[in-house]
DNA sequence: CAGTGGTCTAGACCACAAT
DNA sequence: TTGTGGTCTAGACCACTGG
């Protein structure tokens, strides 16, 4: 029987709470002093679990406030990948989508296999091309879980990005990435208007929310255009994330 | 004047001891209840420096043994760059290397702009061929400064790779990495036996050493036999990391 | 057996935010 | 002024490793 320690008690409340929403992006969660006498622990084991948690990127400490959940939540410590519309601004550039598609389909078996789950009958489908400075930098092919979002079909995603919205209405537990390089179809070639013979960084991602497949994601980004940087340290504890456009 | 804290303090204490080779790769670093002494502070305040630098992958805790200097080192938490001969053994394949350059080259204006240093005269360079089952999975391209590496060029890189000599060498402080779909020029393709018109992932790593740059790498993996996989949990702490081949 | 790390507690002092 | 997180201490008990 393995033995559980109370800050992973601690850890797992919080994370249990912020599946189920109780806590939603933006709101402030129970203070230390309000965990401690809840839960009855002493407060530097609270303190380790919170931190551990605000660490991860799950919450914002903000001495003197409050701790809240993230709004801008990082996907993992491993491959942070943020709002491509926040990249693109943070690289003075001006960004704006367009929504190839928007609609629920049949579950094909090609992707029902990502989502391990064969009682899914449908899915939502989005196909969104996103520009930096008018010049396409990244195809994005989505396939939603119905049962994570009812309201997918009814967002504007010229004006939030898919990710951003889905980042509120179900939070991430578990995040898987792939990155590959590939060729575009002829297709894929002309939307984002790159020559013949170009590469492309294939980023693959599914995330799981609550036990289940939330979304399968495929980010096609033409290569000359972008690419994945990161830097990290030891010292200073602060990692340098870059998405370079060129 | 930023107030430091104790934990960051004995932080840079190891820190400072690991780049100065004062402990090496395996080494036992000193215990919980000696650094409490020398450093005069609390245990809880050694156990927090002590494993957040576990948990950064740099040392090793055994409980009931020690801590130690861990000896397969993490680039980093963003992106594990395991050893390519580990990754290949572990997927059950047998590994090989052929070395297809070693030597001393003169330091040309394109390489030396990524060291930052414009006092280098000359560098190492090898270029190395890694292979799953006879297949090229990896071809490795690597500029060293001879400052942090006199031995370099006496190595037999068939049975050790220059990542896992230059760990033991030079204790990495700081890593970048950046991550691009390219075509490969035709001598690659035919190194690495790969079809016209198949792209490859072009991984650029630089590591920094004492405040210089160490090493300058680009490593080429073919598509469709390599790509980059990584999975994260909030919960149960644990990151599994993947390099599949096919 | 002594030494090690892993965790936990019940206090404490501080700087900062909100009111 | 009150509440918040950030840190630190000096103890404590435990499970495990090593000789």
């Amino acid at each position: 029987m393995a033995v559980i320690f109370q800050y992973e008690k601690i850890k797992d409340y919080i994370l249990t709470g912020l599946e189920e929403g109780t806590w939603q992006a933006g709101d402030k969660i129970p203070s230390e002093a309000e965990l401690v006498m809840s839960l009855n622990v002493s407060r530097m084991t609270v303190n380790r679990a919170v931190r551990e948690l605000a660490n991860s990127g799950l919450l914002v400490r903000i001495p003197g406030a409050g701790t809240f959940v993230a709004t801008e939540r990082k996907a993992a410590q491993l491959l942070e990948v943020r709002s491509i519309s926040d990249q693109i601004k943070e690289n003075n550039q001006v960004y704006k989508a367009t929504v190839l598609k928007l609609a629920i389909v049949k579950a094909i078996d090609n992707v029902l296999e990502e989502f391990e789950d064969t009682t899914i009958k449908s899915l939502y489908h989005s196909i969104i091309l996103h520009h930096a400075d008018d010049v396409p930098v990244q195809l994005e092919d989505r396939f939603v879980n119905p049962a994570i979002d009812k309201t997918y079909l009814d967002i504007d995603f010229t004006k939030t990005t898919p990710n951003e919205h889905l980042m509120q209405v179900a939070p991430l537990a578990e995040v898987e990435h792939i990155i590959e390089a590939i060729m575009p179809t002829k297709r894929e070639r002309k939307i984002l208007q790159i020559a013949e013979g170009t590469p492309c960084l294939l980023l693959t991602r599914r995330t799981w929310s609550g036990g289940h497949v939330a979304t399968y994601v495929r980010l096609k980004y033409p290569s000359k255009r972008f690419r994945f940087g990161t830097r990290f340290s030891y010292r200073g504890r602060k990692s340098v994330h870059r998405a370079a456009f060129s």
